[in-house]
DNA sequence: CGGAAGCTTGAATATGCTCAACACGGGTGG
DNA sequence: CCACCCGTGTTGAGCATATTCAAGCTTCCG
């Protein structure tokens, strides 16, 4: 973890938004959009940036939380283990994400870096005191709680009724959603920001197997792939068709 | 669907309380129990009490809402269905759990009666207006929005990395935890609210796998069955240490 | 260039699925 | 009252899909 540079005074051009927010991806679609100028100014005096690399941990689980954050780049992986270190991820997140499970003392699942991630870590009081003295906040929130539920639903569909290939198919699908892709001649292209082995715990399967569909995508004609990672989708309608 | 009787008039006893709400079992735990007592007096005259048998649908999929619900008894099921008619049990119900989608004017899943069943309906209007006016009520339905958020990313573990058997294990547990089973000497017994094919659809399974399941836990004395709906723990500690 | 981590491929295996037959229980009608 | 039927659940045999285990290949980085 390494610790952002974060200038408190005010811009002079942008008299009451904090310097740190002047320039922040998620200052309009994230939590921060629904906040009083005097709201930010205070919380920003709080918040502190932090960047972290791949497969860094964010929270353990059943660790005590003392601060939410803000996704500001990078994806999230939220997931969860059974005894016998079998893994599941049960949610992705992306900016500008809120993190952490609010009114909870403690988590109940590990958040990991799967990217390279920067943050904006908020104090679990603040934040806290601000949902209860902004509605909208409190509604903004509820909002993408709501999201992700539906999202989980979604991806219980994909865990217990798809076979190997329409989870892959399902996951490239869902990853072209969201990384926002670069539209390029015949296709769109995109870096995927999951391992493998993070893929296999996403899609409950092992890591053979995810390979295995992917060369089969990519003998198939629906996908090329460079360096394991840059995947280019030659028709997206193709892939939706895929996925069950 | 069966109407069920409901008197407006105030009860004198309790002068304040709507008498269809005196006996009601979802009052004060359900979302009532955060409503002044105008405001429920209010909801109280458009609310109705409807029946509903084993396999009747509540709310269809892509159908437009009117109504939302709280669950007085009986048990609800929520499905997802695949363009080939695969489908997944995405979440279950209990009394006194609020039932429909905030803020969505298009459900995007299936709201089923698993079980004989109770709602007390309630307009979608007031309930919304109701929300926007109360605080206190927005924070309940966020509460339970972020406890089934929970429930279904620990239910997504099941699906992604758990076998047969650890499922069918955790189903019984889950279901031992909520239908409050009546204790009796050496264990637990209680009533399945759905069929082999219901739990088939919420595990990822087939029915005969779930059924091999059944047979097997019951050889190895972990539980006893009758009628096929009927079934007695011996001891959740042990069916626990099944759960994977 | 060498080593390590991550990814792919192959062969053998196992877990859960498909298809088919049968059992059980509850309701209906002769 | 019994025969029959239908819906639901169980059991069995063979099969398919995904896993396991093992080897080899890329890519990245020193």
């Amino acid at each position: 973890m390494t610790e952002v540079f974060t200038e408190k005074r005010r811009d002079v051009h942008n008299s009451s938004v904090p310097r740190v927010c002047v320039s922040c991806e998620a200052r309009h679609h994230g939590i921060c959009g629904v906040l009083r100028e005097d709201e930010l100014l205070e919380l920003s005096r709080h918040s502190l940036q932090t960047e972290h690399q791949p497969g860094e941990e964010l929270i353990g689980d059943a660790e005590d939380v003392d601060s939410y954050a803000t996704v500001l780049n990078g994806v999230v992986k939220l997931t969860k283990i059974l005894q016998d270190g079998r893994q599941q991820v049960v949610g992705l997140q992306f900016a500008p994400d809120f993190l952490g499970r609010l009114f909870a003392s403690q988590s109940s699942l590990n958040a990991d870096a799967a990217s390279k991630v920067r943050l904006c870590r908020l104090p679990k009081s603040t934040i806290e005191q601000l949902v209860r003295n902004n509605p909208h906040l409190e509604a903004r929130l509820f909002e993408q709680t709501l999201r992700e539920l539906d999202e989980a639903r979604e991806w219980m569909v994909t865990l217990g009724r798809k076979t190997a290939s329409e989870k892959v198919a399902s996951f490239l699908y869902l990853i072209a959603s969201h990384a926002d892709p670069t539209r390029e001649v015949g296709g769109v292209s995109f870096d995927l920001p999951l391992s493998r082995t993070d893929i296999a715990d996403f899609l409950g399967l092992t890591i053979e197997t995810v390979s295995r569909q992917f060369t089969k995508l990519r003998s198939s004609n629906v996908i090329e792939v460079q360096n394991h990672r840059h995947v280019k989708v030659r028709s997206l309608e193709q892939l939706k068709g895929l996925c069950g």
